[in-house]
RNA sequence: CGGGGUGUAGCUCAGUUUGGCAGAGCGCUUGGUUUGGGACCAAGAGGCCGGCAGUUCAAAUCUGCCCACCCCGACCA
């Protein structure tokens, strides 16, 4: 590709709206153009490096025993009525009219197609098992897109699908899958750790997510320095110190003014971790007493998940005060009508500090079981940076990070609701065993970006780079010169290294600047100066130094600096 | 959806407070001089100042409504 003619332009200054690195070099390198809030467009260069990263991902699918497919994009709504989740993806989800007036979704995800396809070429456990994948762009109407590519409206993922004929086929290519995702994202030079997932509303069993770990991330994931653990916060588990106390006598106490935790911990002189805290939500409008320790927050994934809720939220002052409940003394003893949740620190945490709802008092001594008794007792805590992690007590750290892929066990919820099944050896009828797997290709770029980048420009990853090699000749005004930069361009392609061919009239300056800025593995420098060496100068990007190579033998150079 | 911010040339931004000719740098075009790390000189092109309505002799500037984009939060298989 000669320069001259690129259909992309590179840019000094990043635009303002540009505010992460790699949001910053896919501007300024020319990667994309942004269409619309999280909707892009792809120039050469990135379009040739996207790809790039798909034949990656293919690769490594095809080795795991993956099969690539095409699905559509547009999909029949009465599909995502059948699974229940045009409900469940609400106003994420695109949906449109066609001229008969019948309603089709843009597919956010292909559980429902793959399914479809699946019954019908699909009857024998001999059939089994199968692992379709396809790589397509997805729509979802998000809230907020944010960061270039991290989170996008329209965008491209890898999914694929496992059916098998027994949970222990699922294992087997659950482990695979998560295999072939390291290795995807090693040789994309994106470190990433698995972590323990919540599966959201997609459901099933286990699950697993690819972070990888940056500042600029949306998840926060903790992770134990001595043991391995690791987890999403919205999953992590933790120990929880059990104090080892006999049941005192339960007894109201004045609390003048005092209606946060802080302060009433503080009036009392009793540490956090002895006081019972309140907090109310309206999960589908109906009210929900929190009951957790005064040290501890609520971890609304866990208490969604708990409960069940499609709307979970914190209710309004209003709400509480019209309910009877009295925001800041609030207690479960003698409450009624309310559905009560309690995290599962509280049964091994006796004599705590509860409201007495009434305002300006509080109760001491409170027991559960003696005094009270919630309708459901399980984890809803958030872990924090310092918990102990729960299988060697190791203190936690936290670390900021961005989600690359996710894996799922989901076992037979789409299979059953959607009656997915096969004639095993016995010949009964069984629902497959499903699991998913998807990545986001073009969150995958832009991680890429975040992480192989210095103050120049982009470092590409060899196997991703637009181009192999970066040709650059100065002096243009020199026929000679340029006639033996061109027969180089020629001579490189006809030996089948990519080159990207700088033959514009430009100064040294502003050439060598955009060579670090577009970040090929490999520099080349055709110039008057060199010539009369009979010699052309190679770089690697990684490198500060360059050095002469005989013009006979580049080739040879290119490719042992490539590492072919 | 809540909070904050920004919309002026392809990009970065002045100008808005206090209404009075539409500006700069970079980029682009032409000519010339340069030629190994974002050169220099000269001459140019390029604008519905986000949109609509209003106030006014006069609106980029004041008022109202709307739209778009960015950030934080909510949300996010």
């Amino acid at each position: 590709m000669r320069m001259s003619r690129l259909f992309a332009k590179t840019l000094r200054q990043a635009p303002s709206e540009a505010d992460t690195i790699s949001h910053q070099l896919l501007l300024r390198a020319g990667l994309v153009q942004q269409l619309a809030a999280g909707i892009y467009s792809y120039l050469p260069l990135g379009w040739r490096v996207l790809r790039k990263v798909e034949d990656v991902i293919r690769q490594e699918m095809d080795e795991a025993g993956g099969q690539e497919i095409q699905m559509p994009a547009i999909q029949p709504i009465e599909l995502w009525e059948a699974s229940g989740r045009r409900e469940a993806f609400g106003e994420n989800l695109f949906v449109l009219t066609d001229r008969r007036d019948r309603e089709l979704a843009l597919g956010p995800t292909h559980e429902e197609v793959v399914v479809d396809i699946f019954k019908r070429q699909v009857q024998s456990y001999r059939d089994l098992p199968v692992l379709p994948y396809q790589i397509q762009t997805k729509f979802r109407d998000e809230a907020r897109p944010r960061g270039g590519l991290i989170r996008l409206r329209q965008f491209v993922m890898k999914d694929l699908y496992s059916f098998d004929a027994d949970w222990d086929g699922l294992d087997t290519n659950y482990d695979r899958m998560a295999m072939a995702y390291k290795n995807i994202f090693d040789r994309c030079r994106v470190p990433t750790v698995m972590v323990l997932a919540d599966s959201g509303a997609i459901g099933g069993r286990d699950c697993h997510e690819f972070m990888f770990l940056t500042e600029v991330g949306e998840d926060e994931v903790l992770i134990c320095p001595n043991c391995g653990y690791a987890a999403n916060a919205e999953k992590a588990a933790f120990l929880r110190k059990a104090a080892a106390e006999e049941p005192l006598v339960m007894e109201e106490v004045s609390t003048p003014g005092a209606k946060t935790i802080e302060e009433v911990s503080r009036f009392l002189g009793v540490p956090r971790e002895k006081t019972l805290k309140a907090v109310f939500y309206a999960s589908d409008g109906q009210p929900v007493f929190v009951a957790i320790r005064g040290d501890m927050d609520v971890n609304e994934t866990k208490l969604r998940n708990t409960l069940g809720s499609h709307e979970l939220r914190l209710m309004e002052q209003a709400e509480v005060q019209q309910r009877g409940l009295v925001a800041g003394s609030a207690s479960p003893v003698g409450l009624k009508g309310v559905t009560v949740v309690a995290d599962d620190a509280i049964p091994a945490s006796p004599n705590l500090v509860a409201g007495a709802n009434t305002s300006d008092a509080h109760l001491r001594n409170v027991n559960y079981g003696r005094d009270w008794q919630a309708d459901i007792v399980t984890d809803i805590a958030l872990a924090h940076e310092g918990d102990p992690c729960p299988t060697c007590g190791t203190a936690f750290k936290t670390r900021r990070s961005i989600e690359m892929g996710h894996i799922f066990k989901l076992g037979t919820v789409y299979s059953d609701k959607l009656g997915a099944t096969f004639l095993d050896g016995d010949g009964q009828a069984k629902p497959a065993i499903m699991g998913c797997y998807g990545i986001g290709v073009e969150r995958l770029l832009a991680a890429v970006l975040e992480q192989n980048h210095d103050d120049r420009g982009i470092v590409w990853p060899r196997e991703l780079a637009p181009f192999d090699v970066h040709l650059v000749v100065l002096g243009t005004d020199r026929p000679e010169v340029v006639a033996s930069a061109d027969a180089l361009y020629d001579e490189l392609r006809a030996v089948g290294v990519e080159a990207l061919y700088d033959d514009r009239e430009e100064s040294a300056g502003v050439k060598f600047n955009d060579a670090d800025l577009l970040g090929m593995p490999v520099r080349l420098t055709v110039s008057p100066r060199n010539l009369e060496k009979n010699s052309v100068e190679l770089k690697r990007r990684t490198e500060e130094q360059s050095t002469l190579v005989p013009k006979d033998q580049v080739v040879t150079a290119v490719r042992q600096a490539l590492g072919d």
